[in-house]
DNA sequence: TTTTTTGTTGATTGACGAGTCAATAAACTT
DNA sequence: AAGTTTATTGACTCGTCAATCAACAAAAAA
């Protein structure tokens, strides 16, 4: 009884899935049977809905982007000074749904298949582009001319915290991880005014 | 016609095979015949040194940390004043090896890998740990008890700046990357004496 | 010299997996 | 009512691959 309008419906089903089961193996090697089990369908509805295994992979990895993106928006929204607005990134970068199993493995993956596949190496650089506008925008009061450069290494000194946090031993700390990338900063922006 | 002796030649034939095999597929996404292939062997022999596929794979690995390891304790001998060390060791990490597309592709991989696998979380710990006791060690002259935090917090930046520098479009600049901790580190270590 | 250890491989096994196809069925169009 | 589009799957193809085995060869030990 095939109901109209399951498009939307089942390449969702098939990216939650996807993230899922990524999360499980904590790699890519994840059969194409395996996501379409967990979403419920048949492996041959899985083709016909995405084309290929690599495809699904990409709308994974832009369902998480933009997970990322709207919980960055989110709490930017509410930031009404420049710090506010700092903290408002970090907090979104660090927060607990970024340090979900299944969205660490999810990230690292990401990483690798940038080195070979375009359209990864593009989504990447979204995220990256993002990042460093949101963050010098938020440090342009702060820092005037210098914004650029030091959003630069505030971005990557996020991605080593995140990276480290991520594969520690412990339960990730959002908290302690904010707190580190600030005290950066609070040092960086005073050292300006000397 | 068996020379006797073979072992090692054989085994460091294939760890430098495997590396060079994860650099061209850009993932562990590798066969053990292309790696006994391109090692000038057969299959069965590779298995028969190796006893399966992870611990070839994880042989691979402790050699990249042995050569990063090598390199940091080479130019660590030479130097003799803190900044000279701290210098030394950055060179180590965004020298040119560690820009080469086998050598990111296996340290991308390394960290998928670390989510799972015992073995290469392991070696990530030695990895950081070492990392960590050199840093401290050379900051403790200029940050005194705030050394070890510091050394965290530098730890953390170089390898985000080595995921960008790896991943960028344009060819990986080591020097950039040196002058961007050591600025960070030169306003950071101002502000303490403030 | 027999035996054991070390080196080596072709062939095979057994399993799995991506993608295709033909077929079925319900809904929507004309 | 006939035709078209959308949904859905079981079965199949074709390929790959890790791991094992049996067998051969030469050196070292006994």
């Amino acid at each position: 009884m095939p109901k109209l309008g399951m498009e939307p419906i089942r390449k969702t089903a098939l990216v939650k899935a996807t993230i899922m089961e990524i999360g499980r193996a904590g790699s890519l090697d994840v059969t194409v049977g395996q996501i379409a089990k967990r979403a419920g369908m048949s492996t041959a509805l899985a083709h016909h809905y995405f084309g290929g295994k690599e495809q699904i992979f990409l709308a994974a990895m832009r369902h998480i982007l933009s997970l990322y993106g709207a919980e960055v928006r989110g709490a930017l929204a509410a930031a009404r000074t420049p710090e506010a607005r700092l903290e408002a990134i970090l907090l979104a970068s660090f927060s607990a749904t970024n340090f979900r199993r299944e969205v660490v493995s999810a990230w690292l993956n990401f990483y690798v298949l940038a080195q070979t596949v375009p359209g990864a190496r593009r989504l990447l650089r979204v995220y990256q582009r993002r990042l460093h506008a949101n963050l010098t925008h938020a440090l342009r009061p702060m820092a005037g001319a210098g914004a650029p450069p030091l959003a630069e290494a505030v971005g990557a000194l996020i991605d080593g915290v995140y990276l480290r946090e991520a594969l520690s031993e412990r339960p990730s700390d959002g908290r302690a991880s904010v707190a580190m990338v600030q005290s950066y900063l609070a040092t960086e922006l005073k050292g300006l005014s000397i």
